[in-house]
DNA sequence: GCGACAG
DNA sequence: ATCTTGTCGC
């Protein structure tokens, strides 16, 4: 059976996906992989949590950069119509972390998402999609790879190991904590390798998640409480 | 053909 | 992602 199946979730119609192949491979043209140009001070993080099959609530944290304080933290509850599909993922939690980020009362210089960047089947990930649909730079930090082979990092924090994904580096498999299962970074747009592995370790102080996407993570389980 | 497969 | 207890380590 297929992947998707396995999961207690709506097989998804093939022609939809179709249709969503497509629009992923036009996007692929607009994605911009470069250094970025900008004095970092407020960078953002963003996480979703489900809750029972069809609501999904977004969370997107701000912080300061390099002090990392938490300067806002809004949410977004909402549905979703696509049930979860390796290499979509994007398709079902965007919308709803689109409006969450609206409700941000200062725009970040750099987002931190939750899943993986350019490191994907079309070079789309959740990272790329939503820094394409708002036309801001972002880094995407997962913590389990989706496409591409790599050799295990060293045990100690800051060693990395570059993830290859037919025949080009997308990313970079980087321990971000002491013997601790590393991350796997990479760009999302109007980003590059280098930028966001950097900013990633930099982000990363006491726990194996970089601040920005752990905060949310953490209070898209503070507010799933409210809803 | 047989696995692998973000959240 | 979510369902779930105690437990090992900093």
């Amino acid at each position: 059976m297929p992947y998707y199946r396995r999961f207690d979730q709506p097989a998804p119609d093939p022609a939809i996906l179709a249709r969503l192949t497509e629009q992923q491979r036009q996007m692929q043209e607009r994605i911009i992989i470069q250094k970025p140009d900008f004095d970092l001070r407020l960078i953002a993080g963003c996480d979703s949590s489900f809750v029972g099959e069809d609501h999904i609530l977004s969370v997107f944290v701000l912080l300061s950069y390099p002090s990392l304080e938490v300067l806002e933290k809004v949410w977004h509850y909402g549905e979703v119509e696509l049930p979860y599909v390796p290499g979509f993922l994007s398709f079902r939690e965007a919308p709803n972390l689109l409006k969450a980020y609206e409700k941000l009362h200062q725009k970040p210089d750099l987002i931190m998402v939750d899943g993986h960047g350019i490191s994907h089947p079309r070079r789309l990930g959740i990272a790329t999609h939503l820094g394409l649909h708002l036309n801001k730079p972002t880094i995407g930090v997962a913590k389990k790879v989706l496409v591409g082979r790599y050799k295990e990092p060293a045990l100690h924090k800051g060693a990395l190991s570059p993830l290859e994904y037919k025949g080009e580096v997308v990313g970079n498999v980087l321990r971000t904590k002491d013997n601790v299962k590393p991350v796997f970074v990479s760009p999302g747009h109007l980003m590059d390798l280098q930028f966001a592995t950097q900013i990633a370790l930099a982000c990363a102080v006491k726990h194996k998640l970089p601040e920005p996407t752990r905060l949310a993570d953490h209070f898209a389980a503070v507010f799933k409480k409210l809803v």
